[in-house]
DNA sequence: ATGAAAGCGCTAACAA
DNA sequence: TTGTTAGCGCTTTCAT
């Protein structure tokens, strides 16, 4: 691997002058194209580690999530990252799997190795980005808030379980649950808003034996459904409160001979990997992917030295309604 | 942050001595405990870049997989990241939608942040690895091989294609069309050499315009179902080369009401976000957390400086057949 | 077992 | 504009 010097002997230059080509300081037009001609030469690279050494920063972002197997936040991922390589940056994709303790490791992991900057769908409320923070690296916040006053971008959470509620009401449906995710998750509170707010703006009680706190997951969908169903009076719809929840609660739905629209479904997410008629579940599609790139740029922004006070952008869901019943 | 020097200073030693009680290199009890005693109170961490440019390798390697939103690679994923992690060393995932372009940047990238191994699945057969091997980068396939003589962990293909088919034909299928992906890729070729065994077997003959190469991808699944659904005489059956190709075929078949057993469905790989009862889709669940944790524990030990011949690990899908009819 | 010192490859003051 | 030089924080000879 030729190195600064191997350059700069060839152009007959200073190595000074060879960083300089490359990190587009002014250097006389001559001067530069015999760089240039050197380093083709040689196929100089720049050594990134020696630039973060010296620089204290390197050109590396971490993306701090807490499922990797939910499509959710994967297409979130790949939003992400389009916008970062385009930006000449790498991204470290961390799997925090919903633990507050493997995020945190991550986090020091992120300073220790110098990254530029984090994108973080916190695992709890709790998160501590004090360190981080303190060392002076931007964090945007995605999905989730933090306790942090911090960038972030957000989805209609409240509105999109509205839609996803009011559809149900539409289509007649008296009794309609919820699957939630964990209470303590903000996106999850917010979904369950939502389905109240519905209710009660069509004047339906607020069942409150209908609604079902649990984990962002399949089996947490099953289970909930399982014993929504298991009710004396059971629902005669359900909204679930995210993607994995909406797998769960079809499956126990199939198995039982309740496929919608026997029993009214709602899903607050996409499913893409379903095989179901998209004509017999309504969905609120999440912009992920568009969540990924804007949290990106403005990530991208505060490395680059913005200094406005923290900014929110709240994406909206697109409601892709059953055919009506 | 303390440095190394802060810690000698305080601990009265000299730096080296620091450095050799975080490197595991003989230091006297006494010493090694007043280092550890400063190094908490000054909550010291090494730095990684530092350490990087010095050793000329950084605890850090690359995952190259052709598609972050297929949950076969997710889950491979994280049996990398288990293991890697578990030793101390951070996962890049890198995403290169299939495209050699994509791929052969990151695999740069990899040689520039000094990364200490990587671990591919090939977008094709002409993935150059020549920079990446002279660089003396251990890189280990995974699920397909490369051209190159290097260690890899594959499936066994040929038996899942073999395992897949028959169990619609014991179902009593004649007309049994397939699926595959993308005709150059290795593990596409396999599966369909294990259609066709299992079709010779029972002499049954090979039916080419039941054959369909497609993309390993939901849309081309669909495609190529829908096509097989137009032919003067369809088939009652189909084999999936992948999990998206079956989530693809399932789609099309629903949305024509010939859901599974009204035509019979083999898919190679598991259906993790399907709605559909397990009992009316056969599947040949590939062990995709075994092939990430396999292949990851052996670019450890290449990393560690073991030198035998590369290895081939194959590992065998598990057949869960429908409910038989 | 320990310390002194060189240097990994780069960038950024400072001088010229 | 250009070159000289001093590190960034660590590891690793080479002496002792």
């Amino acid at each position: 691997m030729a190195t600064i010097y191997d350059v700069a002997k060839l152009a007959g230059v200073s190595p000074a002058t060879v960083s300089r080509v490359f990190n587009g300081a002014s250097v006389s037009e001559e001067k530069a194209a015999a760089v240039r001609q050197a380093a083709a030469e040689l196929k100089f690279v720049p050594n990134r580690t020696a630039r973060s050494l010296r620089r204290q920063s390197s050109e590396v972002i971490a993306l701090v999530i807490p499922d990797i197997e939910n499509p959710y936040f994967t297409e979130m991922a790949r939003g992400v990252e389009d916008v970062a390589s385009e930006a000449g940056y790498s991204v470290v994709l961390c799997n925090s799997d919903a633990r507050i303790d493997k995020e945190q490791a991550y986090l020091r992991i992120a300073i220790l190795e110098q990254m530029s900057g984090v994108i973080l769908a916190a695992s709890s409320d709790r998160t501590d980005l004090e360190d981080l923070l303190r060392a002076g690296r931007p964090v945007v916040a995605v999905d989730r808030g933090t306790s942090y006053d911090i960038d972030r971008v957000v989805m209609a959470n409240r509105d999109a379980g509205r839609a996803a509620t009011q559809q149900l009401i539409d289509a007649g449906c008296t009794r309609i649950a919820h699957i939630a995710g964990p209470e303590h998750i903000e996106t999850a509170a917010e979904r369950v808003g939502g389905w109240r707010d519905a209710l009660e703006a069509h004047g339906m009680p607020v069942p409150t034996e209908l609604l079902r706190f649990s984990s962002f997951r399949v089996d947490g969908g099953r289970e909930a459904m399982a014993e929504l169903l298991a009710l004396p009076e059971p629902p005669d719809a359900v909204v679930a409160g995210n993607n994995l929840l909406g797998v769960g609660a079809l499956q126990v739905l199939t198995e039982r001979g309740l496929t919608p629209p026997a029993v009214g479904v709602s899903v607050i997410g996409s499913l893409p990997f379903t095989t179901l008629s998209p004509d017999v579940v309504t969905v609120v599609r999440l912009p992920a992917r568009d969540m990924g790139i804007t949290a990106a740029r403005m990530l991208l922004e505060r490395i680059g030295g913005v200094d406005e006070p923290a900014r929110t952008v709240t994406l909206q869901g697109e409601l892709q309604p059953a055919i009506a019943r």
